[in-house]
DNA sequence: TCAAAGTCTTAAGGAGGACTTAAGGTGTCC
DNA sequence: GGACACCTTAAGTCCTCCTTAAGACTTTGA
């Protein structure tokens, strides 16, 4: 059976990325667009609760609270606000865990997995390939120990390459993923974030092209 | 009771080519080259539908919409877009998985296998063939342990091979299912192509000539 | 064994996909 | 408002790979 996530965000941008993560994750997404409170029949047929906080009408942390009163269902919330004092409320009233917006759809997913106890796609803790060492968590790059400097769309697709070792990711789904929506040329524009990516990590094959598809990381991936 | 599949699909070489693939693995297919909604009775005599989105005149949505009124018959969506925006307002719409075009007959196939006969959860993994391993979501092969650079026609071919160990697979249907329909000389260029995959997979008698068939995949596939 | 049909291999051509560089435009920070 | 960083676009070049062609080789059936 497969495992069935409720996703509560009002931002179509963010939503739509959220869900499509999962949903090629393997998760059954129901997406709703508004906060309103969550019944118990829907609690009960949910594995796990994605919550936006930051909803217009509805207060988030009022969804949360009212959910507690008669499911365990884990609740992980997202949240434009970095205050500390709100994340500790949230936490408080029972969510489970807590991703501060802006984030990588592979963190969240990387949280969903392991919360629902998943295979995981890839273990805590940064990623290691031969000299270069990415943590998703901090957003940082390191190569032969030397920190690189990438921009949020560069680390987002090595990210999202580095996080899948040896599969092959398509372009449409990168471009989709990590290039602005509204914009047309986007298949173009991967092409520059690509080059410039290997240009920076001192082009040594890791980000093969596949002719056709897309790109795949090479590398063996120690965790 | 053989299972029945609804193929809804008005481009006449991918549901030719859709159709042949299911009926091969043993599906019965009603084939509708024309977008229109399903009624009650129909949706209730198959056990799956195949339904491409992009269509002329009606919205393949609508059809989705329509069908989720009355019936829980599981909806694989095909669809050229690759903009997510499509992709989750069908998955929302309930349909129960996406592949977008182009995609390999196999891998479709593998879906509706899983979706009907293995009870979810495990997803088609690798398939192993001695020192030989094809994994269809990577589209990445193996040998000995050392990734293998096959072109996609290559891959094709293989994969199509791989999937029916010690069965003939014919020329001709490899012609039109794995290379370009609009061109002629199909014959000629299968050999070729045929010729390099065996040399790029060390020529072990691993895909064996049928004369006056076509060709055979030979091992003992596990997994 | 011989002829005919089928298959294999190698090399070359061309179409389309991918790479690179440079320049334009937008947003952000001070 | 100005400087800066960065995403995007455009254009030209490079390169991959599907196809075709041609000839050698293999199998089949008489």
């Amino acid at each position: 059976m497969r495992q069935h996530v409720l996703l509560i965000e009002d931002d179509a941008t963010v939503g739509r990325q959220v869900a499509d993560h999962l949903q090629r994750a393997g998760y059954a997404v129901t997406w709703w667009t508004e906060g309103c409170l969550i019944d118990p029949h829907t609690a009960s047929s949910v594995q796990l609760v994605v919550l936006d906080l930051t909803l217009p009408g509805t207060d988030g942390l009022d969804i949360l609270k009212d959910v507690r009163c008669f499911s365990e269902v884990p609740v992980l919330v997202l949240s434009a606000r970095t205050d500390s004092s709100y994340k500790t409320r949230a936490l408080r009233l029972g969510a489970d865990d807590f991703v501060s917006k802006p984030f990588w759809p592979d963190e969240l997913l990387a949280r969903v997995d392991a919360r629902l106890r998943r295979p995981l796609l890839r273990r805590p803790g940064p990623i290691e390939a031969g000299p270069l060492r990415i943590d998703l968590e901090a957003a940082a790059v390191h190569f032969n120990g030397e920190p690189v400097h990438l921009t949020a769309v560069e680390f987002g697709i090595l990210a999202a390459l580095a996080v899948r070792p040896g599969q092959a990711v398509t372009r449409g789904w990168l471009v989709d993923n990590h290039l602005d929506p509204h914009r047309a040329g986007g298949a173009r524009t991967l092409d520059v974030h690509v080059s410039r990516l290997r240009k920076k990590l001192g082009d040594q094959g890791i980000i093969e092209t596949v002719f056709g598809i897309g790109y795949r990381f090479r590398g063996s991936v120690t965790s």
